[in-house]
DNA sequence: ATGGCTACGATCCGTAGA
């Protein structure tokens, strides 16, 4: 089974990468993030015609995320339980048996501001549910851009970032507290090239340079990841025309 | 030098992203 994440930044815009990309790297089951479309406008039947059913929590404008699966999506759940928030960027369904938990994870904006502050509720309310889910699921798997880049090696220039949002350690200690529920980072768990990112700026040719950040990521339970055989980073649908400013990443599970 | 792209929804600029 292979899981993938990837925030799309505007599926109107990246849907056409979206369906090359899911015939070319063949995932089951993709979570995505910043739909920025309203649910009547999430193209359901174009995904059904080749295989995928969904689950849907969209807005206009920002945030949104979906689930796609070649299985059905059971026990959907959309937003954090308990926690009110007009902001679309959770979504959670259970396929073949594994729960699978979609997130959007606010960008905090500038350490001190109000949606950093927004942020770590965000993160504190987060943290309590999956303890929760965890109990609850031996097959868990949380997937989606965290913004959050967990450890110096996943940013391009550590001393420009130093302290800054993303790198901030309440952040990283909100990171470092979702493995302490016992989730590995998969991507960690092999070996992988120096300066490996997810996200790159749009501005000042960020990918060209390799200046990027990793901020997206497919957390597993210890029964995932003990079957897990890969994790990787698909950088090539940031080469094409008009690309999002994320890449694909992608874990298989044997 | 605090900008620099991109997407969106409002117009032809402001907000937001990371």
């Amino acid at each position: 089974m292979k899981l993938a994440t990837w925030n799309v930044n505007s599926l109107k815009v990246r849907l056409p990468h979206l369906l090359d990309w899911l015939h070319t790297a063949g995932p089951d089951v993709v979570c995505l993030q910043e739909l920025k479309l309203e649910d009547p406008k999430f193209p359901r039947d174009e995904l059904a015609a080749i295989g995928f059913a969904s689950a849907v929590s969209g807005q206009r404008t920002y945030n949104g995320v979906a689930i796609l699966a070649r299985s059905p999506l059971e026990e959907v759940q959309i937003g954090i339980p308990g926690f009110a928030d007009e902001q679309r960027r959770v979504i959670a369904a259970t396929i073949d048996g594994t729960r699978v938990v979609c997130l959007y994870a606010p960008n905090g904006q500038a350490v001190g501001s109000d949606k950093y502050e927004y942020k770590l509720r965000w993160y504190a309310a987060l943290r309590e549910w999956l303890k929760d889910e965890f109990t609850r699921h031996t097959r868990l798997a949380v997937l989606g851009d965290l913004n959050i880049a967990p450890a110096d090696r996943d940013v391009h220039d550590p001393k420009a970032w130093e302290g800054q949002v993303h790198v901030s350690e309440p952040e990283r200690a909100e990171f470092r507290a979702l493995l302490d529920l016992g989730f590995k980072d998969s991507f960690r768990l092999f070996e992988q090239a120096e300066k490996s990112f997810s996200w790159w700026d749009y501005r000042m040719m960020g990918f060209r340079r390799n200046a990027g950040l990793r901020i997206d990521f497919i957390l597993m339970s210890p029964a995932l990841a003990s079957h897990c055989i890969s994790c990787t980073i698909d950088k090539a649908p940031r080469k094409l025309e008009r690309p999002s400013d994320h890449t694909p990443v992608v874990a298989e599970i044997s």
